[in-house]
DNA sequence: TTGTAAGCGTTATCAG
DNA sequence: CTGATAACGCTTACAA
């Protein structure tokens, strides 16, 4: 209750009768310190409780021991991205353990991405950043390293980098989701599509065309910003269309539940007149009638992987690129075996 | 490109031809700095590119310049939550041009919630905290004020705080649910509820009996943990009841929307044989069909709030505690007049 | 192996 | 109004 101030290392060193020198090698398990003073300094912190003053190291190593994720997209697509809680208690479970601390910055309508993560450098806030929603041509990756700070970033970029990398190969849990809805029959797929300025959108996309072209399945891509409200809307559009697909491979979980009550409105019946596939494998995908056929990555496992690469590259480690276990396409209930041709349109051409 | 070391206040100090205490005086435009030297101080400061180094003053004035926020829930329920980004988006409105930091911290696997909070206070890596999710006789109030830091509620406590807070009538929200039911002449209505410890959920549930008795309207409460799972789960067993709710109110929309998928599989028309409201307004809730009925609140506004509630606490304002706009019922399509009574049971007692 | 002393970059104190 | 000087709590050469 008393406010006794913490004690300080110089008080450690009176108690075990060494210098202050002394003690802070011990604490740092630093070669060159008798195990009789060691045994003498640790005891001594202990009788005092002491616990060395992060300021006071920070100031003089010049770390930070804090690490930073700017979040760039805006908060109303994003709030709905379950995707970020879990990849966070992924960095938790290993920052946590590490005497790191994470920084979460969002840019702001009064500042920008950019300044923020200068801010956050200027400050020496943070020694290094998770850099995540990889764009084409990314500005951050020169950004951060003119800032003389390391970085992680989720997934490859598309220019050079000098900094360590996160992958998941998504492109496979799209294959899995053409193939599977080909060997149903689908002989005319689309894809809804985050934007294509984000590289796993994009990936996702391309993997899409491709695995859709080497069935020989008619395919079409439509581009949105990964909201419902653009789920919802191209999927409208793509059913009102003269050739409407038979099934919608969507590049997230919540395009495809928007894109599944647009299809209900429209008494389109899931599965049995199309098919849908989301990404990301929600909680509440599992829950809708009918089930979510789901692509699922593992956020949590990405964010410790990720927390253990930055960590390595901060104590100097060189540059890797871990590529995580491929996703896995999770078969419920929105997916079925194509309809049959007569029902629908097609006799006009 | 040149790693030149950052100036000090000792390079201003030099170039403007004062000394160092008078650049502290001048930057914290604090009285007793005469105009003209002010002014050479700060063209000074500009044509070196000096920013005072957060490190340095925080070492001496003791403070960090930063808030955090713990969260306690399992990721696995939270990642589904909403609520989180656009608060924190709007904490970090405030924060951003505070020069405030926010450091999130998750309780993970090997780590409690109260550690957490005590590794950020014995670190001092934060000078206060916003405190989430309040529980019944809620440990961390005391907690957080025997590690002598500061912090705002959300909510009020059902205990006695030295804290400010910053709440929303949620009762209102759940009252004018039932009022617009009771009003379609529903006679029968069930609440899924979050977990009871947490004293919001309780609020709701409270609100929900309390306006369910007024009007006269039979009620039952189901407690779940807030998850899509128990959501589902708790409306199968209400749908299979012997006299199953005409309406069912949701603590959150999640809950919501995996009760309509339940429904839906059933083969329950929704809102024709049954109505549901939720409790958040989910960009996806908009979505579906038929659209949800919920309760909206405007979480951004509560970060702004909150984050600005905290600042003037750090400040040494007195607490106060601040009440926000009611949240208001938005109608759409999941809620509808009362079926009849013939269809389904009932013709058993 | 241990002690000494000089930083790290602020803010605070207190005579001028 | 000014300007030394001393904290703040640690790390790290350099000496001993």
């Amino acid at each position: 209750m008393s406010d006794a101030p913490r004690p300080t290392i110089a008080d450690v060193a009176r108690r075990a009768g060494v210098s202050k020198g002394l003690v802070s090698f011990a604490l740092n398990d630093r070669p060159g310190v008798s195990p009789d003073s060691r045994e003498r300094i640790l005891e001594a912190a202990r009788e005092l409780g002491w616990t060395p003053s992060l300021r006071g190291r920070s100031l003089s190593t010049g770390r930070s021991f804090a690490c930073g994720l700017v979040i760039g997209r805006s908060p109303d697509v994003i709030a709905a991205d379950p995707f970020f809680h879990s990849f966070i208690a992924g960095l938790e479970d290993v920052f946590s353990t590490s005497g790191q601390i994470l920084v979460l910055a969002a840019a702001t309508p009064g500042r920008h991405e950019t300044e923020t993560y200068r801010g956050l450098a200027s400050d020496r806030r943070v020694d290094g950043f998770v850099i995540t929603d990889l764009r084409a041509d990314d500005e951050r990756i020169a950004l951060v390293e003119s800032l003389r700070l390391t970085a992680v970033t989720l997934g490859h970029p598309d220019i050079e980098s000098p900094f360590s990398s996160v992958s998941v190969e998504d492109g496979a849990g799209i294959r899995s989701a053409v193939a599977h809805l080909a060997e149903l029959g689908h002989r005319r797929i689309a894809h809804v599509a985050g934007p294509q300025t984000m590289l796993h959108a994009r990936r996702r996309a391309d993997a899409f065309t491709q695995a859709a072209a080497a069935a020989s399945v008619e395919h079409v891509v439509v581009t949105t910003d990964f909201s419902a409200a653009e789920g919802a809307e191209a999927t409208r559009t793509l059913l009102a269309s003269d050739e409407p697909p038979t099934a919608i491979v969507y590049s997230n979980d919540h395009m495809a539940m928007a894109g599944l009550g647009v299809a209900q409105r429209l008494g389109i019946r899931v599965p049995l007149d199309l098919s849908i596939t989301g990404f990301d494998d929600t909680e509440l995908g599992r829950h809708l009638h009918p089930a979510l056929t789901s692509v699922a990555t593992d956020a949590r496992e990405w964010g410790t992987v990720t927390a253990r690469t930055l960590l390595d590259a901060l104590a100097g480690a060189d540059p890797i690129h871990v590529e995580l276990s491929e996703p896995a396409l999770i078969v419920r209930e929105s997916t079925g075996p194509a309809p049959h041709p007569h029902p629908r349109g097609g006799s006009r051409d």
